[in-house]
DNA sequence: ATTGCAGATGCAATACTATTGCATGAAGAG
DNA sequence: CTCTTCATGCAATAGTATTGCATCTGCAAT
């Protein structure tokens, strides 16, 4: 996904493509993991680019209410891989260190989609999110 | 589930049985729905208890990793309903609202089990989390 | 029942995270 | 280019969570 998609995803948003946002939608690109408001702006900084970080509060809740991006349980934001589609996106987040792998299984998508439907939920993007330990962190 | 049973609870955990613990368990049980930690204790202190909120924070974050309770994605917390069930809880959650309606589905639990059993993540209290959109925060 | 101690609590200080109002600045339509 | 509207930056504020340390208490051993 390069940097000029980033721009049509805004214009298709009805959002203006300013800089904060394509270099907010780029940062998130590049770090491949979900990350934080605060991530991005150090990420931003390192590179020598400066938004200022309410302004990235402010882009990121834009975004996750026109499902261009997911907010997990741990606050972090994770670029949406597929906007086009509407089907239900999967994460699986450690709770002790907070790492997260995304995963695919269209089984579960469609049963989960099928729950928020029988309660009635609709989103551009919805999202499962399963919690536990990972390797690293079991105890066991 | 009466306050002896909480007070089994404890013992069980190897926690010690305090005052301060049975109240928590006692509020969340009382409120029926997922509650943040200074919602516990605006809930105690209406009822004339005290537990002091750095107290709160510190039983629930062992409550948590012994799978006693489930923290939301909303940082809320729900009492595990079912703490001798190894399977998942699975809760549908509004990211405008906030509100909560935990459901049970044994096909999708069973599904996000091996899903997190593929990845080797183990909890004693796996937790899957769809978010979405209620029907009174759906813009459509 | 008394004692002793590991573990738990309360408090204050601190750190971290998120939101709001307002003045200034930039996008993009015309 | 001009104008309007939306967006950004900054400062202030609010909300949430953590830590160190002194004191206290559950509970196991005697
Ligand atoms: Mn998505
Ligand atoms: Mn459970
Ligand atoms: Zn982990
Ligand atoms: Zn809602």
């Amino acid at each position: 996904m390069s940097s000029c998609q980033h721009t049509t995803i805004l214009e298709r948003s009805g959002l203006r493509a300013t800089m904060q946002r394509r270099l907010v939608l780029d940062a998130l690109h590049q770090m491949q993991t979900p990350a934080s408001p605060y991530d991005i702006e150090h990420h931003l900084t390192k590179r020598g680019s400066t938004v200022h970080p309410v302004t990235i509060y402010r882009i990121t809740k834009q975004f996750e209410n026109l499902g261009i991006l997911h907010r997990l349980g741990s606050g972090r934001l994770s670029l949406c891989k597929h906007p086009e589609t509407e089907g239900a996106h999967g994460y699986l987040r450690c709770r002790d260190c907070g790492s997260v792998t995304e995963f695919q299984n269209e089984h579960l998508q469609r049963l989960a989609t099928d729950i928020a439907e029988e309660h009635r939920y609709h989103s551009p993007a919805p999202l499962i999110e399963i919690t536990g330990l990972c390797p690293s962190c079991d105890p066991s």
